[in-house]
DNA sequence: CGGTACATGTAATCTGTTACATGATTCA
DNA sequence: TGAATCATGTAACAGATTACATGTACCG
């Protein structure tokens, strides 16, 4: 049900159609929760059949009909207590790559240093993005009020977590004797 | 199918029973690969059903009969092959706790610092451990060889992982001005 | 003329979680 | 006597991914 919250999460900024929301999943929220678009269809279906969100349906000459959402006061209220509620569990860690490390192996080793520098330069692109809306937008977190801090704090999160695996990307490569 | 490609990997060191994979996927592999023993048992009979992994069945006076399972040349082989292949995506991150963060405000913060304090907690009871078993049985990185290189390498990516978890749960708590 | 952005969807499949089910043994 | 551990499973459901499907407008 995550989904479902994460998506009335975003419409705390206003209206939005799918097609935005699948967008602002590649960003920002996105950083922490993502979905596919096809997956947002679906959720504001049923968002919609519960009552939590309200469409506003644009014509539009040549395109599909555009579907505006907004939260309803009843979203609004099943929101304020999901976040209160919600109890805090640290979500499964699944990632391949250390599955793959587990195998090491001289005939192996190429590729599996190839794919730790990949991991590496994945970190550092998201560290630089992350520290670019930082320096852009929160250069001052003490000035920040309300809902913007929860924003700033998760984005601290991403930038200690970009860190520390790139730090680790490079203390294997120089491990592995990768050149 | 990483699921498969993981216990396949469990089963390098040698001959186990679904239960004691169960067992094991809540340690060591587990670190970076979870599954319950419902979805191991599916995958066991998958993999046994296409030849990757051999049953030995042992009787048991009043348990039902246990079934010990270990790689065969084939699933040796697709293991090998998954390793040099497998592409190398970062795998989508979802945390609730960062949604529940964009929602910040007077009346929740409460609830999200106990959540913070939480989440703190758990990154250090998870980093202590894993500094248990590096100081054990990781002491001399240099003088390790093959397969342990590799598993070494993913205990230090989760070192790094709980150190910024931890990290980042302290300065989000001085910064919400928790106590 | 081809690619990208806009815009919304369905269907099938895969993966993971929760709930249910059984039954012996060991330890406090 | 009751909880934990051993040991294996089924069934239902929830959540996520991949593939398929359609059609316009704009840019180079």
């Amino acid at each position: 049900m995550s989904l479902h919250y994460a998506i009335m999460t975003a419409l705390l900024d206003g209206e939005r159609t799918g097609y935005d929301l699948a967008k602002q999943f590649d960003v920002s929220l996105g950083f922490f929760w993502t979905a596919s678009h096809q997956q947002i269809y679906r959720a504001l279906k049923e968002l919609s059949r519960d009552g939590l969100i309200e469409v506003n349906e644009i014509a539009q000459a040549g395109k599909p009909d555009k579907r505006s959402y907004r939260l309803t006061d009843a979203g609004h209220d099943a929101l304020n207590d999901w976040v209160l509620k919600e109890g805090n569990r640290t979500p499964p860690q699944r990632d391949e790559l250390f599955v793959r490390l587990y195998n090491l192996s001289s005939a192996n080793r190429a590729e599996l240093i190839t794919a730790v520098k990949e991991r590496a330069t994945s970190h550092a692109d998201r560290l630089a993005l992350y520290e670019r809306i930082r320096d852009r937008h929160y250069s001052e977190p003490a000035r920040l009020r309300g809902r913007r801090r929860g924003v700033y704090l998760a984005l601290l999160a991403g930038i200690h977590k970009e860190q520390a695996g790139l730090s680790w990307a490079e203390a294997a490569l120089a491990y592995l004797g990768a050149r």
